[in-house]
DNA sequence: TGTACATCAGTGAACGCGCGTTCACTGATGTAC
DNA sequence: TGTACATCAGTGAACGCGCGTTCACTGATGTAC
C-alpha cells in the first residue's frame, strides 16, 4: 500500500516512478493539443514536480516529445491488433480480408477519435513506426503499425487472395490510403464532410484499396 | 519606371503594396520553414516594415497566415493542371487514364518539393482547397486541387474507362492514397528511404489507385 | 545494528528569447471647394 | 492653381506571455564497513 502508483503516500522529496509520470502528462496534453502541447513546463507542472526535474529523465524537450510519440505509436498498433483478432470469420480467404480491412479501419478510427495523438505519432522528424518493435510500456515488445500491415498482407498471400507478384510494395499502397484518408480528415477539406458521408468515403477507401490490390 | 513592383524607387513612407509583399515573405518563410514560421514579426521584419503594419492589412497573425496558406493551395493546383497539360497521348481512352496519374504525380512532386508548402497548405484548421474555386493570386480564378482531380475523374468516365457506378466517392480514394503516400514521405517512417525505392512506392501507388478505381 | 559518505533526484531563482498585440503618434495622400 | 482638411498607412515604444535551459543548491537514498 506504501509504494503504490500515483497515490498519495510515498511522494516525499524523490517521486518514484517520476519519468512514468512525466509521459503520462505528456500523453494528457498531447491528447488535446497534439504534439505542439507537449511542453516541458507543463508536463512537470502537470506532474507536480518543478520544471526542472525533466531533466533527470530526458536529455530535453525534444526526448519528451519523443517519448510521448513513441507511446502513441504504439497505442495504434494495439488498436490495429485488437481489430483483426476482432475478426471472426471462418473462410480464411475471407478472414484475410476482413482482417486487413480491420487493420485499415482500426488505423482512420484511431485518427478521428484521438486527433492529437494521432498527429503526435507522426510528429517527430524521424520515424518511431518504421523499424521493427518498439520497446513498450510495459516491457513486452509491440510490433510497429507497419509491421502489423504488413502480417495482413503477407496473410493474404499465404490464403491466396493476393497474388504473390503484387505482394511487393502492396503495403505502399495500403498504407497510404489509409493514412491519407485519415490525414484529409483532421486537417484537410474533408473535415468537413457530414458524418454519413465520412462514413462512404472510409469504406469507398477501403475498398479500392482491396481491388487495388488484385 | 516609378511605381514598378520591388524596385528602390518609390519607397517613400507608403509602401506601395504591402500587402502583397508580406504574403511574399510569407511564403518565403514557409517554403523553409512550414506554416510555424510564418511569423508577423519575420515577416514584416523581411518586407522592410515595422511589425505593427501588418494590422493595416491582416486582422492578425492568422489571417496573414490564412493567406499564405491559400496562395500555396494554389500553386499546388496549378501544377496539377499544367501536369495534365503536358500529356500528349492521343488516344483518349489512354489519355484519360495519364492524365489522373499526370495529378497523382504532380501532387507528389509538389509535396516533394516543396515540403514546406504543402505542409502549409494543408495547416489552417478549416480548408481551403474544398469549396470551388479560389481568387487567385493575380485576380482570374484558379480551380481548387479537389476540382482538379474531380474533372480528371469525370474525364475517366466520359471516354468509358471509368464506370460511371465507380464514379461516385472515387476522389476520396484518389485522394487519400497521394495524399497519405506525400505525407509519409514527408513526415512518416517512408522519408528514410533511398531515392529508387521512393520512385517504386509512387509507382505502386498510382497504379493501385488506377486499378481500385476499376 | 550503526555510522560515514557517495550518489542521486529533486528545488528555486534567474537568464534571454521571440512572440502577438496595443497604444498614441506622425508623415503622406487625396479630395472638396 | 491653391489651400484646408479628412483619411490612410505607416512608426516606435511598451506590455505581458510562456517557453527552454542553466546554475548552484539540498534533501533523500542506498551502500560499505
Amino acid at each position: 500500500m506504501i509504494a503504490g502508483g500515483r497515490g498519495e503516500a510515498a511522494r516525499g522529496y524523490h517521486h518514484g516512478n517520476l519519468r512514468e509520470a512525466l509521459v503520462a502528462a505528456g500523453l494528457e496534453l498531447a491528447r488535446t493539443g497534439g504534439p505542439g502541447a507537449v511542453v516541458l513546463r507543463a508536463a512537470s507542472r502537470e506532474a507536480g514536480v518543478s520544471h526542472n526535474a525533466v531533466y533527470r529523465h530526458f536529455a530535453n524537450q525534444e526526448g519528451l516529445l519523443a517519448a510521448v510519440a513513441q507511446r502513441c505509436m504504439v497505442r495504434l498498433s494495439e488498436l490495429m491488433i485488437a481489430g483483426t483478432e476482432r475478426v471472426r470469420t471462418r473462410d480464411p480467404v475471407r478472414r484475410a480480408g476482413a482482417r486487413l480491412e480491420a487493420v485499415g479501419r482500426a488505423y482512420i478510427d484511431f485518427a478521428r477519435s484521438e486527433p492529437g495523438w494521432f498527429r503526435t505519432a507522426f510528429s517527430s522528424a524521424r520515424s518511431h513506426a518504421d523499424p521493427g518493435a518498439t520497446p513498450a510500456p510495459d516491457g513486452a515488445p509491440v510490433p510497429s503499425p507497419y509491421d502489423v500491415l504488413r502480417t495482413a498482407l503477407d496473410d493474404l498471400v499465404a490464403v491466396g487472395a493476393l497474388p504473390p507478384e503484387r505482394r511487393d510494395g502492396a503495403e505502399y499502397a495500403a498504407w497510404s490510403a489509409v493514412h491519407g484518408l485519415s490525414s484529409l480528415l483532421l486537417d484537410g477539406p474533408l473535415s468537413e464532410l457530414p458524418e454519413p458521408e465520412i462514413e462512404r468515403a472510409i469504406g469507398v477507401v477501403l475498398g479500392s484499396v482491396g481491388r487495388g490490390l488484385m
